[in-house]
RNA sequence: GGUGCGGUAGUUCAGUUGGUUAGAAUAUCGGCUUGUCACGCCGGGGGUCACGGGUUCAAGUCCCGUCCGCACCGCCA
């Protein structure tokens, strides 16, 4: 049917007889001469009809916009153009099938109801189709990689069991046994730390998984990872390894040199940028000021209460920045004033007595600015804006106006890539119930723990885990893994597991434990996030073929439905 | 579950303070046109203004509710 791909000819091919197949992209008609452009999914190729041919131009008289043809023809220069441009002198012309009018515009379509209701023509869009092509290299890329280092692909159950904590997931209903279910996978997790037992030794998966919980522009119900086990290393084996990987990744596809990854830790990570995945495209930092404000007449000035761990902290905006200062004050504090952002303005910090423009005046001791001064590096005219708040919602007020401030200074670097690793997440964390409950999953290692801490002090511990962050977004997660039964236990009894759910869920598991169990360690990537990154894509929609609506509802099946009746 | 933004020809959009028969471009259909490359020219068809209610002499426009899409919070790594 076909020699040649539209898209896949080029000068050297003048004089040959070629057969190409694809879809009319545009048809203009002439009276005498008739001018088509077809195109498949290499690229496309004008297409020269004369009424001389009648062969041909009878059958191109009949064609429409995205009917699917086949072209026979020689391939020839256009005809009054100085560059070198090629065209298909028709022979003759087979319609292989005609098409309706496109519900949508493949060139200029902004609706995404529509887009992805038809993601099927959408797809013909080669910009639409260049994500897929780019995704595949990755995917090709990252095998390839893996391979080459001893990695074994391993599929893993799609339908296995479900298991607290964690989100919520898929179940599947047994058709052999009543009232039982499986579950889709949130991930591969306990299935590639047996493959550590079974000494697979380095194992590799693009794996589906599943977690029903709510949309986002960078979250779908389904979705893919690059999941990955070793044993006999440690965390920072495992992590040079990914990182090479990464960096050789960004190389390929888009020609960039990452630096070597920053390493920082979770407590680092919020104190200077009040989140644990920071964009380090935006220079601003973050000022610690909690120890100078814990006597109870300040805790009152700032509306903090009493029992709540509490942070004061500020947004340090070096004078170098503030260009259009007069603007920032409109927007950000005037109208935050009443939400408890608070200022301070450094007019003179030289001299003995230091002079400041700030809401906050009457509170704010020479002494205090000394010591700001001393601790940070404040020059005349810088500005900090103050957040006073309980810990975590001012760290993620200060996250947020973090972000605002850069954006009103224009000071992101977004052309730039910035990646770190932020390690040393804690093992436990509180949930609203005030139960302890893991960060990350139940089988992360605690990191240099001694038993008694664990026992009577386990939010004090830090787990052996890292984040791989790339411009603000969580790229990739793992852990150093749990390698002994006791250990594993007394986790599951810390988040107060209970003991008859501990052996029906994971008692499998615990066993495996027990036929030497090699240490450990993994990382998971979010394949979708890394090509939506890697093709500057706003949403993860724009890199999966046939995504979910924010309703969690397929638009081109209309899945979910109602079960039909046989 | 919550907050915000949006829904007008097949498509992309305009529609002012509520005021005559809801417009444009493009696509589509018919005619003309021998080198187009955003081809051009002439003509035709195409609308339950998401849906349902309300206010009003009068609603695409104002109000309420529902549905759908998107962004965010909760949720989730």
């Amino acid at each position: 049917m076909r020699t040649h791909y539209c898209g896949k000819l080029n000068y050297q091919d003048i004089g040959k007889i070629v057969k190409v197949c694809g879809w009319v992209e545009k048809y203009i008609n002439l009276g005498k001469i008739i001018f088509l452009k077809i195109r498949d999914c290499k690229g496309s190729i004008q297409i020269f009809c004369d009424y001389k041919n009648n062969i041909s131009f009878q059958q191109a008289k009949k064609l429409r916009n995205e009917f699917c043809i086949q072209v026979i023809g020689i391939i020839q220069k256009k005809i009054k153009t100085f560059k070198k441009t090629i065209e298909i002198l028709a022979l003759k012309i087979n319609i292989l099938n005609k098409s309706k009018p496109l519900p949508i515009d493949l060139y200029n379509n902004k609706n995404q109801d529509i887009r992805f209701k038809y993601r099927y023509l959408d797809l013909r869009c080669p910009k639409v189709l260049k994500k897929f092509i780019i995704r595949n290299k990755i995917t090709s890329f990252i095998r390839k990689f893996l391979e080459k280092r001893n990695f074994l692909e391993i599929e893993t159950p799609i339908l296995t069991k479900s298991t607290p904590e964690g989100a919520r997931d898929y179940i599947v209903p047994s058709r052999i046994y009543k009232n039982k279910f499986y579950a889709l996978p949130q991930s591969p997790q306990i299935f590639k730390q047996l493959l550590m037992i079974s000494g697979i030794d380095r194992y590799y998966q693009i794996a589906k998984c599943f977690r029903d919980e709510d949309l986002r522009s960078d979250r779908q119900p389904e979705f893919t990872q690059v999941d990955i086990e070793m044993s006999f290393v440690h965390s920072s084996k495992i992590r040079n390894i990914m990182e090479q990987m990464i960096k050789k990744l960004f190389k390929k596809i888009i020609n960039i040199n990452l630096k070597k990854f920053k390493i920082i830790t979770y407590d680092k990570a919020l104190l200077l940028y009040g989140s644990d995945k920071p964009d380090l495209r935006n220079p601003l930092l973050i000022i610690e000021l909690t120890q100078f404000f814990k006597k109870t007449k300040y805790q009152k000035y700032f509306y903090l209460k009493k029992n709540n761990i509490n942070r004061v902290a500020a947004i340090h905006l070096p004078n170098k920045y503030l260009k259009n200062q007069k603007e920032i004050y409109k927007t950000i504090i005037k109208k935050n004033n009443k939400k408890k952002i608070f200022f301070i303005k450094f007019k003179n910090t030289n001299f003995k007595k230091i002079k400041i423009i700030s809401n906050i005046k009457e509170i704010i001791s020479q002494n205090i600015l000394k010591e700001i001064i001393n601790i940070n590096k404040i020059d005349n005219n810088d500005v900090l804006i103050l957040i006073a708040n309980e810990k975590n919602k001012a760290n993620n007020k200060l996250t947020k106006l973090r972000f605002k401030l850069g954006e009103k200074l224009n000071i992101i670097k977004y052309k730039k890539w910035k990646a770190l690793w932020v390690i040393n997440f804690p093992l436990f964390i509180k949930n609203k119930e005030n139960k302890l409950c893991c960060t990350n999953h139940l089988f992360t290692a605690p990191k240099n723990f001694i038993l008694k801490d664990l026992e009577k002090n386990p939010e004090k511990i830090i787990s052996d885990s890292y984040d791989l962050i790339i411009n603000g977004y969580e790229i990739g997660g793992g852990s150093v893994r749990i390698n002994n039964k006791n250990l594993q236990k007394k986790i599951f009894d810390i988040v107060q597991l209970k003991k008859k759910i501990q052996k029906k869920i994971f008692g499998f598991f615990t066993t495996a434990l027990q036929y030497g169990t090699p240490p450990h360690a993994g990382i998971a990537f979010g394949l979708d996030r890394i090509t939506m990154l890697l093709t500057h894509s706003k949403s993860i929609r724009e890199v999966i073929a046939f995504p979910k609506t924010t309703a969690a509802i397929c638009p081109v099946s209309d899945a979910p439905i109602n079960l039909l009746l046989k």
